[in-house]
DNA sequence: TAGTGGTCTAGACCACTGC
DNA sequence: CAGTGGTCTAGACCACTAA
């Protein structure tokens, strides 16, 4: 049985269409009226879905003109793409990697940073935290949350080079496109502190990730602390 | 005259009515019907404003209760390579950009962060700093660094659209191209504090940026450090 | 049970783009 | 000019929450 909505019908139908190359970069999509007559809805009901592949980004819309599939933006950045430990890869850098907190499922937070998706919240969350240090010393404490819907045996195995990527990609044909990634300077707490080796109060960096991947509407969102007294963050 | 729609005037006051705290976190907001009923507009138009605050981050909405007051910064994108300026149209706030030092010619520090060419050495050195101010609230105090070489009457120009890039595309067809970029968490210095308003010691984001353009050997560098208590950088 | 947000309709007028 | 997306209305029914 279908208890889906129309505009989330409309919607998973042009992302599809999106993905699959039916529509290219560039191309237009049909009009509202076009398609509220095709689906036979009206038209407000169209523009929820439209409104909502606006936000996700997928396309942009002109007065007058139409809606288009939006052009994708520039290349993928070297930090958050290839994890810590690819980055670190070709320094001559000691560098490891601990769990603090093995994959666990639990419930998704009320107020997560980001907003889910319904598919999203409609699984449990896997958890996971890690410290990584260079040459002995913790230089980030990460945080990670991705759903658990396609993801069996997920907390039960082993990671792929210490990676959560490579996990995902060999493990589970999950494969990370692109991301969105914000910065702060903020307080060291407590927990932060107990990981980093900081005394509480003291400057870190924050780095807030959204990380897209080839399935549609999976995420996997990370939140990592960094020690910069020595080293930086690049981008 | 107001041109501004309806839905985009409810959508202003409340996040002015959310930015001043009169709903702090987690409070509950007015619900669409009293809206529509206080503004004299139908639901569907309120439902539009409470809609795009949710795009923002604003709020969260749960059926059957209500709508509330996200626990989050607000998220605006600071940052990339485009410039400040350039990120900060389309969005609704009120940015600006005032020099704390005109440009000014100056002798290249001898300890420079980054190792310079030596066809920028041989120029001597455009020095400038501003601060950018969201809401009248100074967010960022970013110095920048440029080599005097072919840019005739730059110190005694205005900038255009109050952007250096735009200023050096338009001037000067120069174009920026790449950045390089790192970041780390610091403390807030006497001159630091004094521009963003900030105590002593309390955490920063510094960005360091080198920009390279459509100029061989020419590059922009600059020095940013930022407020990230309300705001956070985007990349 | 009353109130909330989520969905949906069948209209309407507008400003804008392109022919 | 016809077509587009942007705005807006005045209703409606639903699933959900909390008292």
């Amino acid at each position: 049985m279908k208890n889906i909505s129309k505009h989330l019908q409309v919607q998973k139908d042009l992302r599809l269409s999106i993905v699959e190359g039916v529509y290219a970069i560039g191309d237009i999509l049909p009009s509202e009226n076009e398609l509220s007559e095709k689906y036979g809805i009206s038209r407000m009901t169209v523009r929820n879905a439209m409104n909502n592949l606006h936000a996700e980004g997928l396309i942009y819309r002109q007065k007058g003109r139409g809606s288009f599939v939006k052009i994708k933006p520039k290349s993928i950045e070297l930090l958050s793409i290839k994890g810590f430990t690819e980055i670190m890869k070709g320094k001559e850098r000691d560098i490891d990697t601990v769990f603090v907190q093995k994959p666990v499922i639990q419930q998704w937070n009320e107020d997560f940073y980001w907003n889910l998706e319904e598919n999203e919240l409609s699984a449990d969350c896997i958890y996971l935290s890690r410290v990584r240090s260079v040459e002995n010393n913790p230089i980030m404490f990460e945080k990670t949350f991705l759903s658990n819907s396609g993801l069996s045996g997920f907390c039960s195995q082993d990671f792929i080079n210490k990676s959560l990527f490579d996990t995902l990609l060999v493990n589970h044909d999950i494969e990370i496109k692109e991301v969105v990634q914000k910065f702060r300077a903020v307080r060291t707490t407590d927990e932060i502190g107990k990981y980093l080796d900081l005394p509480v109060g003291a400057p870190v960096l924050e780095i807030i990730r959204k990380l897209s991947t080839n399935r549609a509407e999976f995420f996997v969102y990370s939140f990592a602390y960094c020690n910069t007294d020595e080293f930086t963050v690049e981008t």
